[in-house]
DNA sequence: CTACATGCAAATTATTTGCACTTTT
DNA sequence: AAAAGTGCAAATAATTTGCATGTAG
């Protein structure tokens, strides 16, 4: 997924085009990392002085309902980061220090469909926090 | 853990032994599953009837700090669970209509360890959804 | 009688919604 | 124009906090 296909799949549905849209995905696309709602507006609010709230989240909720974020929950927010479906079924490691993360492919979930036919299985999260090299080695320059 | 080893450790942490701790505890060593402070208020406000929401959540993120309860964050809530700790390490299945939770032993983190040495983890969450057993024949009955 | 526990009311935080106004198409 | 997008202000909803009072040790 890139930007030009997401804008595509908005027009297809029959979304209008927007700036502020545009640039919500540029961002993402740019920083490839879950995202909160305050991230996007501060990265906005540059550009568009008077952009609201009521927008990103309206436009957040719309791309992941459409595909084009995958979103999460992490310390009682939402994050949402640009959506990896054309690689096959991942999860991630996630710094929590910079938000950076890394992809790992595979998938416990195979195993444990096998181990519980009985429970039908609607979805499933598998996410690893902790700090990735970067964040480390800037802590050790730190200490010293 | 029991609610009689939750108690005693709240009593060697210098917490006071009141029933509405106990009760909370009752409460979460019969059902076995996560339950929302919702949940909680609503089952002990028959017996205490001016009981209220600041007890409940002070008491569970007290039981949880002393890992008498299991926390996680589901659908926007947090919830929490007798903490199963004397056992090994696992995960859940969670049954997302009756709350009713399975054990997983496995646990995939040693392999990603492995193969991520640069990452420090910190934490990681391993959840599975959807409907038990139970519920999926409760909703065969209906449709007849 | 002292420290911890609790209720009340108010504050916080993340998110959502109704409504009037402004853009896209 | 018509449909969709947006800002504003207000509403929710879950959770937290300050303060005065109650209660266990």
């Amino acid at each position: 997924m890139n930007v030009n296909e997401a804008m595509e799949l908005l027009k297809e549905k029959g979304y209008k085009h927007t700036g502020k849209r545009e640039d919500m995905l540029h961002f993402f696309e740019k920083e490839k990392r879950y995202l909160s709602a305050k991230d996007v507006l501060e990265c906005l609010q540059s550009e568009y002085p008077g952009m609201s709230f009521d927008t990103i989240y309206r436009n957040l909720s719309l791309f992941a309902e459409l595909n084009i974020l995958e979103e999460t929950e992490l310390e009682g927010e939402k994050r949402f980061r640009f959506s990896c479906s054309t690689t096959q079924h991942h999860h991630h490691l996630i710094c929590l220090e910079c938000g950076k993360t890394k992809h790992i492919n595979s998938c416990p979930m195979d195993s444990i469909r096998q181990q519980f036919p009985d429970f039908q299985v609607t979805g499933h999260k598998f996410e690893i926090y902790g700090k990735c090299q970067d964040c480390n080695e800037i802590t050790k320059v730190d200490s010293n």
